[in-house]
DNA sequence: TAAATTTTTTAGACTAATCTAAATTTGATA
DNA sequence: TATCAAATTTAGATTAGTCTAAAAAATTTA
């Protein structure tokens, strides 16, 4: 059984790992986690005892196959709250975060298991983000970055690489949300930056905007 | 904010003030929380200092103002849980109280008026206990034990004292539960076993068990 | 490639919650 | 009411997770 403590760390590691491919330096779970490096060895150290983690001194770390797995099973259940918190509990997308932080270490197969039941096996949670079902499997779709879309091609908007409230509430402001289809109407060269058509308004956004927002073409 | 440990003792001393009237006493929370009775009393000075019990060396601890309405926050959540895990997650009365051990310390007062809500203001938990309002306040049956119910005299089962799995799975088995009705045909003064028809079939209880069940008379 | 900078680790300390063992207080009993 | 047993507290140690400061290794740069 896992501490909270040792859940968050595998996590963090988890994801560091699907965007730097491959092995995680210690200083980057360090803010991830909000710690210092010198704790972060120590956890480090402390994974790899438990099999959860390869770690070489001074080479970062990469997840086990066991370690991937426990990672997974805290990332269902994150993500299997949020959807909770969305479609019954009257949370909006950038609410949902905190509380699954939370909601995320409690220990019930049968918790998780049924609330998947009662949501009727989601596929993706309010962000766009794959929940892993019962065997951690997930599939993920054929997605790129708005930046990357071409000009007059219609795709819709399937999820958000930047999670923060802050960014979440101005696409709300900007009536952008999962499955408002887009279509680039004009790209500036001077700024990189975008006139959009988002559902039945056109609005600009900036170049910051448009690669933090996933496509399906 | 309170730590996981000293919300588990606030609720400990709020449940047994309930039944042992007045001061509680160190050994009685040791035997509760399962911890040595030395680990106790540094936790009760801890509490002094909060302001959430008042502690006088020798003389155990009483809850003030601000530690009862800590612990009914508390109740409030653990019981509102149950209530949601036994009505839309398919769990038996018997599986969720460690369940909600954990769920009730979740902090997110949204997520607990919104819980409410979705499960539309309940009054009792899944065991007939009551569960508190967001003013904390809760009505409770005017009860007796089943031990007290006069020969002849219909009551209906509201609550249970002792909610161990193994008693609840017996009155499963024995088809009693929250609204059965109730009437004692014959008490046997040898010892106080108790003949009774409980919904529509008539069977023999020991005296422990009748007064585990609450009647609403 | 040597020096400088950055990253990482080590060493040692701190805090919260726990424990054991010993000392103290309370309350019951003779 | 003096003694004894039970309950409670104190003292000191332990563990997990964290920290700071210093040392060591890796990486970048000149």
């Amino acid at each position: 059984m896992q501490s909270l403590s040792t859940e968050d760390y595998l996590k963090a590691i988890y994801h560091a790992s699907q965007s730097d491919r491959g092995t995680v330096a210690t200083t980057s779970i360090a803010n991830k986690i909000g710690a210092k490096p010198s704790s972060v060895t120590d956890m480090f150290k402390k994974l790899s005892e438990q099999k959860l983690v390869k770690y070489e001194k001074y080479q970062g770390v990469s997840l086990t196959n066991e370690g991937v797995k426990t990672a997974l099973r805290i990332v269902r259940k994150h993500r299997l709250w949020e959807s909770f918190l969305v479609s019954h509990l009257n949370f909006n997308w950038d609410e949902v975060h905190q509380v699954a932080e939370q909601l995320e270490h409690i220990q019930s197969e049968k918790l998780t298991n049924e609330l998947e039941r009662f949501l009727d096996y989601p596929t993706h949670d309010p962000h766009g983000d794959p929940i892993p079902n019962r065997a951690l499997f997930m599939k993920s779709y054929n997605k790129i970055l708005l930046t990357e879309l071409p000009l007059n091609k219609e795709g819709v908007c399937i999820g958000v690489k930047d999670n923060s409230p802050d960014f979440l509430r101005y696409l709300d402001r900007r009536k952008i949300g999962i499955g408002t289809p887009i279509l680039v109407l004009h790209r500036e060269n001077f700024d990189q930056s975008l006139h959009i058509q988002a559902g039945n308004s056109t609005l600009m956004i900036t170049q910051k905007t448009a690669e933090n927002i996933y496509i399906k073409p």
